[in-house]
RNA sequence: GUGAACGUAGCUCAGUUGGCAGAGCACUGGGUUGUGGCCCCAGCGGUCGGGGGUUCAAGUCCCCUCGUUCACCCCA
């Protein structure tokens, strides 16, 4: 083995390290979901972050590009096809089947903070892992479900102060109306082919609802023209969707509808819908999500509608940053001791022990510093006291007390000194 | 998967027509023999992403490769 020779390894291409002076921001933004999430009555669900390769393929689509070429999957030693999770309302739909939740109470309402794997080239915003937190409920074809779903993840973005998204709405009909409509849709393309880009003549064929997201100008042109889904469902489809307008706005929440939105699952019927941020660059859709009233029946449990969305941690992070300071931070420590001389350190390290077990944060130096180094780093630390403890104080059998904003100095005993400092943080609340 | 830009200290970045590898911040010590923040001085810290080539000489030019970023695509 030749040390020299190591070479540095590093963390996966797309992958990324949460400092501890990342944790306190995404905390608190998991903090608040849960609690969102609590008052609205979803219960949290964890699955393995692994699963059979079959439930993706059957649940999120052989045609998506997921399935296709975006799953981390590999053979067990049983030769079994496993993939890491790249999604999660289909594990979701697994565990509600497996756990025969359709006899619990419906809806059946569930959320997540999962980590998701995708192979895909990384930028900004979009990574190999990332996570996400979603939500999933089953049971019910309420358009008021939709609706509240859709409430769920705006009053997250409303109370983690996330400004500059919009709610964009769509609905993608059902098996009722989508095939005709597709084999329409179908027929206005054939016809225009030779004005379409290659792309577009490609997807034809297996999802010619794409060519209403095509960036080129000609094809924008001519889909202008196209019949468009959402002004073409099924009656039963369209008092869905437009009850799903109303329920939405009854809620405050303003939308555009937009009838290009197209939604990379498969299983999606009805409602989809995107939030997407100004602050983001291309990968500007931050959480989105919709219907799936075929999907549980699909992966082999009884027919049961649902609708969930999922949102990206990294991606809310990224737009808070840019639009904030205030994200919060790591918390300082209450006490920094010092040990001024050799004899010291021993009593230092015991009044530590101390503060702790009090309930207090306290740091103290482990490199043998100066006095003057380990004042600087109490500074740093950010800690409202410095405990100093000489050769004078040992000999007092006292404590000298430093509060480090105001530089007001007491000569106490150790006992007061704790009490000080409890005191102060009661104060300080 | 495609296209483009960029990789120099822990971080942010300079580095001229190829000619001794630099600054600020951070870190350590000192100025203050027991006191932080501001200031001053000094120190520590580098396979110049990696490999190959051209050259007397490469951080600098060429090729390959890995990584990052941006865009396409897709999505969170």
């Amino acid at each position: 083995m030749s040390e020299a020779s190591a070479e540095p390894i590093l963390a996966p291409k797309g992958t990324y390290d949460i400092l501890p002076e990342d944790q306190p921001a995404r905390r608190w933004l998991l903090r608040t979901a849960e609690e969102v999430f609590h008052r609205y009555g979803y219960g949290r669900l964890d699955t393995p972050v692994f699963e059979e390769t079959r439930l993706f393929n059957r649940g999120v689509g052989e045609s998506t590009d997921i399935v296709r070429k975006e799953m981390y999957t590999f053979l067990d030693h049983g030769d079994r096809s496993m993939t890491l999770r790249p999604e999660g309302t289909a594990p979701a739909a697994r565990a509600f089947v497996e756990h025969g939740m359709h006899t619990r109470p419906l809806p059946v309402k569930l959320w997540y903070h999962w980590p998701m794997f995708r192979y895909e080239s990384p930028q900004s915003g979009r990574y190999r892992q990332h996570h996400q937190l979603g939500v999933e409920a089953f049971g019910s074809d309420s358009p008021e479900l939709d609706a509240e779903v859709i409430g769920v993840l705006a009053t997250l973005y409303d109370e983690l102060g996330l400004s500059g998204i919009e709610l964009r709405l769509n609905s993608m009909g059902c098996r009722v109306c989508r095939g005709p409509y597709t084999g329409r849709l179908r027929a206005f393309l054939r016809a225009h082919q030779a004005e379409m880009c290659g792309e577009c003549n490609e997807r034809l064929e297996i999802n010619p609802l794409r060519s209403f997201d095509c960036k080129v100008p000609y094809c924008c042109e001519v889909m202008e023209g196209a019949p468009r889904l959402v002004e073409d469902l099924c009656p039963a489809c369209a008092d869905h969707h437009a009850a799903v307008t109303r329920y939405v706005g009854l809620q405050g929440i303003s939308f555009v509808t937009d009838h290009r939105l197209v939604r990379g699952m498969d299983y999606y019927t009805r409602t989809t819908f995107e939030f997407v941020s100004a602050d983001l660059g291309a990968q500007s859709g931050v959480g989105g999500g919709g219907r799936y009233d075929n999907l549980v029946e699909a992966i082999g449990g009884p027919p049961t509608p649902g609708v969930g969305w999922g949102t990206g941690v990294e991606r809310i992070l990224l737009a808070l940053r840019r639009t904030r300071d205030d994200l919060p931070r790591p918390v300082p420590p209450g006490v920094y001791v010092v040990a001024f001389s050799g004899a010291a350190r021993e009593t230092a390290f015991v009044l530590a022990h101390r503060l702790r077990r009090q309930g207090v944060a306290a740091e103290l130096d482990f490199q043998g510093r100066s006095p003057k180094g380990q004042m600087k780093q109490a500074n740093r630390s950010g800690a409202h006291f410095a405990f100093i403890i000489g050769d004078e104080e040992l000999a007092a059998n006292r404590v000298t007390v430093r509060d480090l904003y105001t530089g007001e100095e007491r000569l106490i005993t150790s006992d007061d000194a704790v009490e000080a400092v409890l005191n102060a943080e009661e104060s300080g609340r």
